[in-house]
RNA sequence: GCCGAUGUGGCGAAAUGGCAGACGCAACGGACUUAAAAUCCGUUGGGCUUUAACGGCCCGUGCCGGUUCGAGUCCGGCCAUCGGCACCA
């Protein structure tokens, strides 16, 4: 590799240019009311997930979106767009405490070193990034805002009248602990002995921490909480028109999980106790046979008869030695216990058994169900193993067996509802309920509250104090309220923070001690797109104007006719970040959790529009050379800086485009990276030569007059192709056009210098260092007046160059293509229908048949049908 | 099990229902060179066919069927791979 002679010299122009737009501090973006806004110029807020800085450094995976964002954060600059392209770093995380465990190194440091390796890779590909705005999650100045809008959800709770979060002084009621969007709970958690820290059930995986791969056992414990499923409907409803991948929209929806039901309320028979269990299908509640309560619901111990308690206590023991892991796998097998207690079925007043099984979780719905083995998979399971009867009310239309149908049919063997269809008999049967106040409707989310606390050092302390039992907030001017210094990260071992060892620290006053929880680190990923609106703002967490101006559309986007909304909400008002790329792993937390804490600040009146981020696109993974996921394992991760060693920013930059569909998945090839190195090269070799000396000099072969027609018609094709493509992201087509275009002009011996100059403005998104050094080249011979390429505007294409005097016309014989032939632009249907029956080839091959019918499309084909 | 995505040459991939395989990689041939590299020009889905020559014919987009003058593209049914969820009542 280092033997051969580079291709361009790309080693020296790339460097150059990259300190060139450091000093002339070309990519920053002026906001308003600063020097050199520009109020008449839209915006364009285009935004990458930022990384988390690792050890190991980038991989060729992280630039392929950059890349995207940065070729459209380019293109857009070119269009007249005030661009926001910043870029951050997510530092707090276990990675870094882990290494400070084990190097006792503070993790500071580590986060520090690896920020300035993320950096220098990020610099090296020529991102055009402004990085004046850069922003560190771990930075004081940062987390004393994460912190500040922790106290904002802390200090309101959601008003069910209004649906909108509201500070805690509007409510009315005596316990405002009670509602608080962040509250204390004593909860079963997910506990890791291995982390020392308990975690989000997001971040456990087949029973084993997301991080590390520890074991992961459930446990009571105190901790912080925040409310997000008082947003369930609107985390759902508002979701509606955003610009997201439908597949990324369904995740969502699916992992909030609305079922819609009703509340059924049994009495429990001989005794003073009701027992409420959901349903999605009251209209099966004849056939309700026996309920199940989960085994942590705290009715069993109050239901439990004397005679079935030592069984009970035995189950309950088994089931809570089990892990979560070992409990879903050994789920195959249903297993329970009676309780020796019946309730009454309110719509037949049957007594029925209650039983105790782990199939029922306490975490959904009220920890109960009733059991209706006829026509749910489960209970039929549970019914079968445990002999409990089995009563069929629902018909299926096709006459089969109704035992063991799950779908909707008729009501059968259920005297209020008989020969109703599903969907009348579930109304019927809940408002009956509803009039005898043994129930309701009702519906139930699979989102859980989000459990907020984490028992780590790195992370942002929680602005909390606690006095006599009970927590209270920190004063807005106490923040930010940093880490204690240790030494020691270690977990405690007991489940108590490692901040507990900071006595003096932790000691607030006489009578008060500190919060010594910290929070995840999704906390800080869940706003950053704000601040970098106004990453230095002293005051605020972002100002009221930067806020309007960088996450509302554009008056004249707008005016482009963004469809109007079908939803009719208060709490409506698009806007949003307006390219978000990033990858699938975040797909449902990252954005769920940060679309929560917008709204939130939306309601509160801290922002002016309801949803984060307008347009998202996720790009794909991008694989080993072998087709296996990147990996140390598999040696098989490629660093950047190592292709870019070889072949320069710019053709990595074309190479991680050309590769194919950004969303999709893809194997990266070291052979394809030459390839585009070579188009780069051949580009440069389009308006560049070698002297005698060996030095580049500018080509001969340049002329200052005019493309011919031929070359206009490459000209406009390419122009419109390439801004086309740059809109949908489709790069890799884009690219494929360039080719075209410069395969066009190095078959000539006169290159006018126009044309390769358009081909440089549209190559600058994608390869821009190279087109710029060639463009400054050219100004030496060919001036131009202002002579920097950032200052020229994104051409326009003119369809007239792209029309043809004469087109080609495919002729079929059914179906099957014939012939061609060359015609006059404006040749009629008949004229072509009679030069395709004259045509020879078409003639041979309808020789002997009737011609049924002629089908003419113009300026594409005719097509004869004959037999 | 449920939900979703994807299936096109040796490889990465293109194709508003209208010439399948653009563009690139790899391979092969040629030019330049003492030679190689680099560069430039050409060939390259499969099969069949004496085509003097420009060639010609058939098949081909995971499989089976349908709609249509015409299907990679639309519809129905399968299969495979990948990803997500997974006792959510």
């Amino acid at each position: 590799m280092n033997d051969r002679r580079k291709p361009h010299p790309f080693d020296r122009i790339e460097p150059k240019w990259q300190a060139r737009w450091d000093e002339r501090r070309q990519f920053h973006a002026p906001n308003p009311g600063e020097a050199g806004f520009d109020p008449a110029r839209p915006k364009y807020y285009v935004l990458d997930m930022f990384p988390y800085p690792s050890g190991a450094g980038l991989h060729v995976g992280h630039p392929e979106g950059y890349t995207a964002t940065d070729i459209v954060a380019r293109y857009k600059r070119f269009c007249g767009f005030n661009v926001l392209h910043p870029m951050g770093w997510d530092a707090f995380g276990l990675p870094a405490e882990q290494y400070a465990i084990r190097t006792g190194q503070h993790p500071e440091i580590t986060t520090r070193e690896n920020i300035a390796r993320f950096k220098t890779q990020l610099k090296r590909i020529g991102f055009s990034y402004d990085w004046e705005r850069e922003i560190t999650t771990t930075d004081p100045d940062y987390f004393r805002w994460t912190q500040w809008i922790f106290l904002q959800i802390y200090n309101s709770w959601l008003n069910p009248e209004t649906q909108r979060a509201e500070p805690i002084s509007t409510y009315k009621d005596n316990d405002p602990d009670s509602v608080r969007l962040a509250y204390v709970a004593e909860v079963p958690v997910n506990w890791c002995a291995e982390l020392g820290t308990v975690l989000a059930n997001e971040e456990v995986i087949d029973g084993k921490s997301e991080v590390g791969g520890f074991p992961v056992v459930r446990r009571p414990m105190r901790q912080w909480m925040l409310r997000i499923t008082a947003f369930a409907e609107r985390l759902i409803d508002e979701l509606e028109p955003l610009d997201w991948p439908v597949g990324i929209k369904l995740l969502q929806r699916n992992w909030i999980g609305k079922s819609v039901g009703a509340e059924v309320r049994y009495a429990v028979a001989d005794r003073d106790e009701v027992i409420t269990v959901f349903t999605t299908r009251p209209d099966t509640l004849y056939g309700g046979t026996f309920l199940v309560l989960a085994p942590e619901n705290p009715l069993v111990d109050r239901l439990t008869t004397n005679e079935q308690r030592a069984a009970v206590e035995n189950y309950r023991a088994q089931i809570s030695a089990k892990s979560d892991l070992e409990r879903t796998e050994l789920a195959k097998e249903k297993s329970g216990v009676f309780s020796g207690a019946f309730a009454i079925n309110p719509v037949n007043e049957k007594r029925i058994p209650i039983w105790i099984a782990d199939y029922v979780l306490m975490g959904y719905g009220t920890g109960a169900i009733g059991g209706v083995p006829a026509h749910d998979e489960r209970d039929l399971e549970f019914a079968r193993k445990f002999g409990l009867p089995i009563v069929e009310v629902v018909e299926p239309a096709n006459g089969e067996s109704p035992t063991g149908f799950f779908g909707e049919g008729m009501a059968i063997n259920s005297p209020l509802i008989d020969g109703l269809p599903t969907t009348q008999a579930k109304e019927r049967i809940t408002d009956w309920l509803e009039e005898r106040g043994a129930g309701r409707r009702r519906i139930n989310y699979k989102l859980r509250d989000w459990l907020f606390s984490r028992q780590r050092y790195w992370g942002e302390p929680f602005p909390i104090v606690w006095e006599n039992g009970r927590h209270r907030s920190l004063g807005e001017n106490e923040l930010p309220l940093v880490p204690p210094p240790l030494d020691d990260f270690k977990p405690t071992g007991s489940g108590e923070p490692p901040l507990a060892r900071a006595r003096d620290w932790v000691r607030y006053s006489e009578t008060a001690t500190r919060e010594l929880n910290t929070m995840p680190q999704w906390a800080g990923s869940c706003w950053y797109y704000l601040r970098f609106c106004d990453p230095r703002n002293p005051e605020r967490f972002v100002g009221v104007e930067a806020e309007r101006y960088w996450m509302n559309p554009s008056p004249k986007t707008v005016a482009q006719g963004t469809k109007p909304s079908t939803l009719a909400s208060n709490s409506f008002a698009p806007g949003g970040v307006d390219l978000y790329v990033g990858g699938t792993e975040h797909a449902v937390l990252h954005l769920l959790y940060a679309r929560f804490w917008h709204k939130v600040l939306f309601d509160l009146g801290h922002l002016s529009t309801n949803e984060p981020f307008q347009r998202l696109v996720n790009q794909g993974i991008i694989l080993g050379e072998d087709g296996r996921k990147m990996s140390k394992r598999w040696g098989n991760v490629i660093d950047p800086l190592d292709v870019i060693a070889d072949y320069g920013a710019d053709a990595f930059r074309c190479y991680e485009m050309f590769m194919g569909p950004l969303e999709q998945m893809k194997p990266w090839s070291m052979a394809g990276v030459e390839g585009l190195a070579r188009f780069l090269a051949r580009v440069w070799r389009l308006m560049m030569e070698e002297n005698q000396a060996g030095e580049w000099i500018l080509s001969s072969a340049l002329v200052a007059t005019g493309p011919d027609k031929a070359q206009l018609k490459v000209m406009h094709a390419t122009i419109k192709k390439v801004t086309e493509d740059i809109e949908a992201l489709s790069f890799n087509t884009a690219i494929a056009q360039m080719m075209i275009f410069v395969n066009a002009f190095t078959a000539v011996e006169a290159r006018p210098v126009a044309a390769l100059r358009l081909l440089l403005i549209l190559l600058n998104p994608f390869a821009p260092h190279l087109a710029s050094e060639l463009w400054e080249s050219l100004g030496e011979k060919f001036p131009l007046s202002p002579n920097e390429i950032t200052d020229q505007p994104w051409p326009e294409y003119e369809p007239e160059f792209l029309v043809e005097d004469e087109i080609e016309i495919v002729l079929q014989v059914n179906g099957k293509v014939r012939d061609r032939m060359i015609v006059p632009l404006e040749a009629t249907n008949a004229e072509l229908e009679e030069l395709a029956r004259k045509n020879e080839r078409v003639r041979e091959f309808i020789d002997g048949k009737t011609v049924r019918k002629v089908v003419v499309i113009p300026k594409k084909l005719v097509n004869v049908v004959a037999n």
